[in-house]
DNA sequence: TCCTACGATGGACGGAATCCAAGTCAAGAA
DNA sequence: TTCTTGACTTGGATTCCGTCCATCGTAGGA
């Protein structure tokens, strides 16, 4: 974490006590709030932090690629911390949770040729869907 | 298209001229409208259609499984009729266009069982991203 | 310590989707 | 064929997410 706020400093980031919540607030694995999350923990630091400064820094951090983006649902996006180690998401159908997994292969190496149209394809988002054990019930 | 019609009035749908119209929109391989678009679309043959049974009769389809929801930039859904046959999406970072491609292997077998947490997993959804020919320019 | 450009604020705004009460009509019954 | 009824449609209000903007505040260099 500490290792995020210097590395933000290193790019020139002007260290503000709202960016620095809304990064400590953004820890750990498993890690996957919406903005609106983000926004209640932070407050609870800092009371009066606003919606738009959480958009804001968190825009941000998804620009540096400290933070991915990720919409699962449809609904609101959420933000993960867990940038440096690429991974996929394990969702749940029935509750919504979300886990970072990490499958073997290379999905990407897994499209041929006369499949990519001509793109210059350079990434391969990996949803996997079921019910957790809670859900399963 | 009539296929799907005639398996629509086997389910016991009431079949209206506006469920008639917005499944005759949707039709084809690459179709990926939006709701808005397919309401458009759908206005040129019955003008008075609303947005809510738009709504309605896509949501409807996709309980169904005749169609799937694809929401790929985090802004609109969009709805893709081509559900019988799996296949995964090809979506350009530049202009949004989508593709249906058909990659090789298994995504779900490459999840392991350490990396199921538990869940009972049923699908797999793989987006690729890159650069369509024209923005690669 | 002072300056100032960068960042924060919050309220207005916009797009996407859902909800709801009232009106309409497809399709089975007679 | 006509009648009847519950399923379907309508459009306007509402909610949810997210962005925009004019103004105010402040981090950090001089």
């Amino acid at each position: 974490m500490s290792d995020l706020l210097e590395r933000l400093r290193g790019r020139g980031w002007r260290l503000t006590s709202q960016r620095r919540v809304v990064a400590e607030v953004l820890d750990g694995e498993h890690v996957h709030l919406t903005a609106d999350e983000v926004h209640a923990r932070a407050a609870e630091r800092l009371p009066e932090i606003s919606r738009a400064t959480v958009y804001n820094t968190l825009g941000e951090l998804v620009t540096l690629g400290e933070v991915i983006e990720v919409s699962t649902d449809g609904r609101a996006k959420r933000y993960d911390p867990n940038a440096h180690r690429p991974h996929q998401h394990l969702v749940c159908t029935g509750c919504g949770a979300i886990r970072d997994v990490h499958p073997l292969g290379n999905p990407l190496a897994d499209l041929p040729a006369e499949q990519r149209f001509g793109f210059t394809v350079s990434q391969a988002e990996v949803t996997y869907r079921g019910l957790c054990p809670a859900c399963a019930g």
